[in-house]
DNA sequence: TGTACATCAGTGAACGCGCGTTCACTGATGTAC
DNA sequence: TGTACATCAGTGAACGCGCGTTCACTGATGTAC
């Protein structure tokens, strides 16, 4: 039954991206192999044939997770200040917060992460670095240092706020730790902004 | 070999403490009760003389760790405004992030804890919100709303951080995710004070 | 273009292993009189 | 205070289970001529 190049291509594509899934769902340690190819429609003898380990898969999924997440980030940075805090408000919304499968790959799996092998660290740390470039904005801050140090500032109140926010078993208190942080990030945005854009402000 | 009250008293906190430990270390799903009961010197089929499941353990031992943690943060607050300060930048500094022992239970477990059953949810939230009383000063702030929304951001802050600094396999990046962190965290301090305090600024 | 054959994607069963949990047993502790 | 007995903390082996990984096998694909 041997698939051609393409569908193997395709299979292989499909394994990662429902790995990607299941890790952000159940994490790292509580996703078994049998259940991502269960999940992608296959057998699950067959992972081998794509994959050299799970630590392999863990660390090109995640690697692929957040080049999609970071594709977003651009996108959003691309559009003008508006769409960033826009982005970013959205990413701290409680219907994102709600849903298990919305998360950031970062967020779901945060301190899975730095317990994982050599590999994935590597993966992880160049996705991060990859998303404070993208959310780095040079015409945001007097200066790219600035813009850099606005962009690793803002990244840890999300990440952080994004993280208790799921902790917490209480709607309320994990609600005001969600509008808090949008708070403070709007507020740090429209204030340290160097050169006044055209884009309309919130 | 029955041991007398005191003896079992004693033996249960030593599983408590050793368990912390080792959840910080590897998380959740990575710490077996083997390796927990070991660690505490005793066999591992005594560990259901003192609990009635994993679960249980797991949300005893997080709570517990992090009513030590609260009470350190409890302790830096009523010295004032410096050793506040100080103890955040501690908090975020690269020897501690070094120290796998070291790390706050929240960063270290972040990711699993929201997946966690029923009871260790609630008893993280319990102390999610014991910790932002402990960091809500209220003379620092206009008022006491303000103060607990100052006590929130940098919880966010210091949480993101840690959990990012953890994560990046980058010392350079990691310590540039550290200090920018500390420096917007006394920045924000020193400015928003709202009853100037007697206590030596940085 | 057609044929013969090597390749290899996917199947399904099995492997050893460590997990959380259970259990029969031991013997010091705590209790009842 | 002393004795008889029930309790139960801790031991060590075993349980079933799901894990990551391996393997013999199948048969369509890709290659060589």
């Amino acid at each position: 039954m041997k698939k051609s190049r393409a569908e193997t291509a395709e299979t292989r594509r499909r394994i990662l991206e429902v790995a990607a899934r299941e890790f952000r769902r159940n994490g790292i340690l509580g996703t078994g192999l049998a259940e991502i190819m269960s999940a992608a429609g296959l057998s699950h003898g067959g992972f081998y044939r794509h994959f050299a380990s799970k630590d392999q898969l863990v660390a090109e999924a995640f690697a692929a997770d957040m080049d999609t997440f970071v594709g977003s980030a651009k996108a959003a940075v691309e559009q003008g200040e508006y769409a960033i805090l826009k982005h970013m408000e959205n990413y701290l919304s409680s219907e994102r917060r709600d849903d298990c499968l919305g998360q950031c790959p970062i967020s779901a799996l945060g301190s899975e992460l730095s317990r994982a092998d050599g590999e994935t660290r590597g993966a992880a740390s160049r996705s991060v670095r990859k998303l404070i470039d993208a959310l780095t904005v040079p015409g945001h801050s007097k200066n790219l240092a600035s813009a850099r140090a606005d962009a690793i500032a803002a990244l840890s109140s999300l990440i952080g706020a994004a993280t208790l926010s799921r902790i917490v078993d209480d709607r309320k208190l994990s609600d005001a730790i969600l509008s808090e942080t949008k708070k403070r990030l709007a507020a740090r945005r429209s204030k340290s902004r160097f050169k006044p854009d055209t884009s309309n402000g919130k």
